[in-house]
DNA sequence: CCCGAACCGTAACGTACGGTACGGTTTGTG
DNA sequence: CACAAACCGTACCGTACGTTACGGTTCGGG
């Protein structure tokens, strides 16, 4: 059993304690650094060889899918089920779940990671694009959607799609956030902020799509 | 009279016919290739020679820049004034704000650029985030907020910041639409879908901080 | 007509970087 | 201890691209 097994070029392995420091390097530089991402600033931040990175990654652009990936899995965090279905769950749920948002769209990882996929989504290479969406934007929408239709069952909301439920609320939470971010923008995104855009964000949901429960349909 | 004055290193300047010729070029190349942006394609496709390109811009970042400046300035369009007071005119006002912006953020134009601008925040280098997003986020924040005050002076709308209910205009009318386009998902926007978002998004609004004109205050 | 400025097309230069090769060192195993 | 696999550090190669240089051509003014 060796410690490296095949090299990380399908999507399937898992990669080893070495590899996610290798990993963590890579996101680090990408924070501090931005474009200087070249093999050899990676291969000194981990302290390898370019022979080990491409041995173990294949090329660059595995290297990054690779980094991609690591980072998509480790965002998976909170708890957002739908059960205790009255109207101040739900809204904590959701209020949760906009801040938890808020929290990721705004950390420097997440902006340098979207950043590389959307440069890579200009050049027709790689996929970063599409495995970025598929963690973040669909993963969400996926993890919500529950809640949203636990809320329908219960009577406390009223919609007809999930899905376009749901993309009105990611609109309310994130607003204007991500683009001036990624573009630069310096936004103050502190803790007591995000609270405040979760419980602003929260509301208005409710407001458009919350039931009065007057008549809770047995 | 030259042609040419000094070259485009300041903001100032104006381009001449054949400059602006030249950035067309670098427009359509960015478009269709994406990344194989270099001063060769650039020069090849605009019939002139990298001297002229030097000589005119300075480097391949103030190509860039003029480039951005440049479209920037044609994007202006679209008459929102807040005179006729009523209700369905505001709506009208808003319902085609909401189309104008998504018809501009999923063109192609505005994806390359946006893209173009985004890898350039991630490097520290020159500040085209800086002015794509004084030319897009807040040039429509600054012409669309005459109309919500408008608005709130005859007694249609309801809210405290101007800003904060802009912010949430946006939010409910480009929703996840930039981000998934950025990263490369494809999305129908057809005149007819963004015709259908620009009304919901307005209605959602007007649900939000439209006053029911009841009690107009004289 | 003549001259010079502006410009085109191409060639050439320097560098940065992805990718490869190799010698030396550590590590795990029988 | 011996041996092999994995790995580190560094040097090296080829290419792509930004930038500069140069010869030839067009064009407007005197």
């Amino acid at each position: 059993m060796s410690a490296t097994r095949k090299a990380l070029d399908n999507e399937a392995e898992e990669p080893t304690a070495r590899q996610e420091a290798v990993l963590d390097a890579v996101l680090s530089l990408m924070v501090e650094e931005g474009d200087q991402l070249t093999m050899n600033a990676v291969a000194r931040r981990a302290s390898c060889s370019k022979e080990t990175l491409y041995k173990w990654f294949g090329d660059r652009d595995g290297l990054l899918t690779a980094t991609v990936r690591w980072q998509a899995a480790r965002v998976r965090a909170g708890r957002y089920d739908g059960q205790n279905l009255d109207v101040a769950a739900l809204r904590d749920s959701l209020k949760d779940f906009a801040a938890n948002w808020l929290t990721v769209i705004s950390s420097p990882t997440s902006i340098a990671l979207n950043r590389l996929a959307i440069g890579h989504a200009a050049s027709h290479k790689s996929n970063l694009g599409p495995i970025v969406l598929a963690n973040g934007r669909f993963a969400i929408g996926e993890r919500l959607r529950p809640v949203l239709e636990a809320g329908r069952e219960a009577g406390l909301l009223d919609f007809d799609d999930p899905e376009t439920a749901f993309r009105t609320f990611f609109g309310l939470v994130g607003r204007d956030v991500q683009i001036r971010l990624l573009l630069g923008d310096t936004l103050d995104m502190s803790a007591a902020e995000i609270e405040r855009d979760a419980v602003r964000a929260t509301d208005q949901f409710l407001a458009l799509h919350g039931r009065k429960p007057s008549a809770p349909k047995a």
